[in-house]
DNA sequence: AGTAAATGATAGTATTACTATTATATTCGC
DNA sequence: GCGAATATAATAGTAATACTATCATTTACT
């Protein structure tokens, strides 16, 4: 996994930056800091201009790049989740048993990041904690669906890819089972969630050092699917 | 149900506000007309001054309400789930069958709020679509947080009694079931979640004008927890 | 009527989220 | 290695925001 991931690039929607961060060096130094100026921040108190000084760029530099702050958030979303796509159909391409391959899949979508692959400059551990503290699709959506009506779905083409996928591995376990899009999008953002109580508000969750998202949602999804399986 | 709800106060946290909202017609008119500017503008594009201006009053005067918006939202949302224990508790309590009680509590937190009830100058209807629309609990909780280290749980309170009661019907469904308080959160938090995508991103849910997510939710619970007792 | 409390009006500050302009590096074709 | 393009930096400026402070006015209370 290791080796190839150094070949592959995460594509990312054109509307989401002027200039291509990954075009240059400051692109990538953007991007690269703007993930752990956040996470140490808040998204609402990280700014351009706190970005340039740390990177000894400029605050006009960064607006090249990216049309606003909001812009760049999408753009780290975006990439996560593609990232998060990738990883989930390369970790379950081989796996023919419909049950396995959904383990595998919840498996590498709800546990916690916990090394950085060097897939890129980006640090996958620090923005999988970036997702998980400031990923609000409401927040986003509102940006998104005011400067770009009708067009918005664009911005989640991936998140959907993923969440369509994940459904279809559900239904290759249950075809009859009636909500495999609300379960796999539930699985999706509850995980989040989840990671987010046992940072924040432990006694919300039963995760914890021991138990793990993964440990609860895999055994949601067989409770759930194994209905009249094994009755 | 109606009449009761006349002479019933939702009990706030002091730390919210200033001055008690509650206790001048101008505080009232601050708390209902927000409702309805935040979901007409966004919160982020909502300002005192505007509000000001609406209600034919003043920034300033509002300000000895509310430290600041942020303050405002959460008070909002205090009520919110205030209101939403306050509906479910009633509704349950003459319920002894605990699947009955479970199911009840379902329908009543995850179903879309309708119609006002004049429970007060709150319009429940728009205070709902508020909270599905602007709840993200990464955005509360870093403002928490930051002002108020180690106190933060004080102000989630009752959303945390909320799911404690959720979590304590499953248990009395299942007392095997082990993660109760995940499983309360998720549903929770994935009803909003769910609302939110239905009227946002109908391709990421099944959820429609003929199911909605209390189908969904009631499904999925009960599939959950009937393992080995219809087996 | 007199006092306190609530509200309103106005002004002011620091920060933010940009845009515009001009200057200085850096890169690239040749 | 030179000149032209391009990228980046520096600086300045604007409108809006999120407040704070002060003082004036209205309202309520006894």
């Amino acid at each position: 996994m290791d080796i190839l991931m150094q070949s592959v690039r995460i594509e990312i929607n054109e509307k989401l930056y002027l200039k291509d961060p990954e075009s240059s060096s400051l692109g990538k130094k953007i991007v690269e800091e703007s993930i752990h100026m956040i996470v140490e921040l808040g998204f609402e108190h990280f700014t351009f201009k706190k970005l340039g000084a740390k990177i000894n760029s400029n605050e006009s530099s960064i607006y090249r790049y990216f049309e606003n702050k909001q812009k760049l958030l999408l753009y780290l979303a975006a990439w996560y989740w593609g990232w998060m796509e990738y990883r989930m159909v390369f970790a379950t391409h081989s796996i023919s048993d419909a049950k396995e391959k959904l383990e595998k899949a919840i498996e590498v979508l709800t546990q916690n990041v916990e090394e950085d692959n060097a897939f890129s400059h980006i640090n996958e551990i620090v923005l999988n904690h970036l997702i998980i503290n400031e990923y609000s699709n409401s927040y986003l959506v509102k940006e998104v669906s005011k400067e770009n009506k009708g067009k918005k779905d664009d911005y989640f083409t991936i998140c959907k890819r993923l969440v369509a996928r994940l459904s279809e591995m559900i239904t290759a376990v249950d075809k009859d089972y009636p909500y495999p899009l609300s379960l796999a999008s539930t699985i999706v953002e509850g995980s989040l969630h989840q990671h987010f109580l046992k940072e924040h508000f432990p006694t919300l969750t039963n995760c914890n050092n021991k138990i793990n998202p993964t440990d609860f949602f895999t055994d949601l999804i067989f409770r759930t699917l194994n209905q009249g399986l094994n009755g």
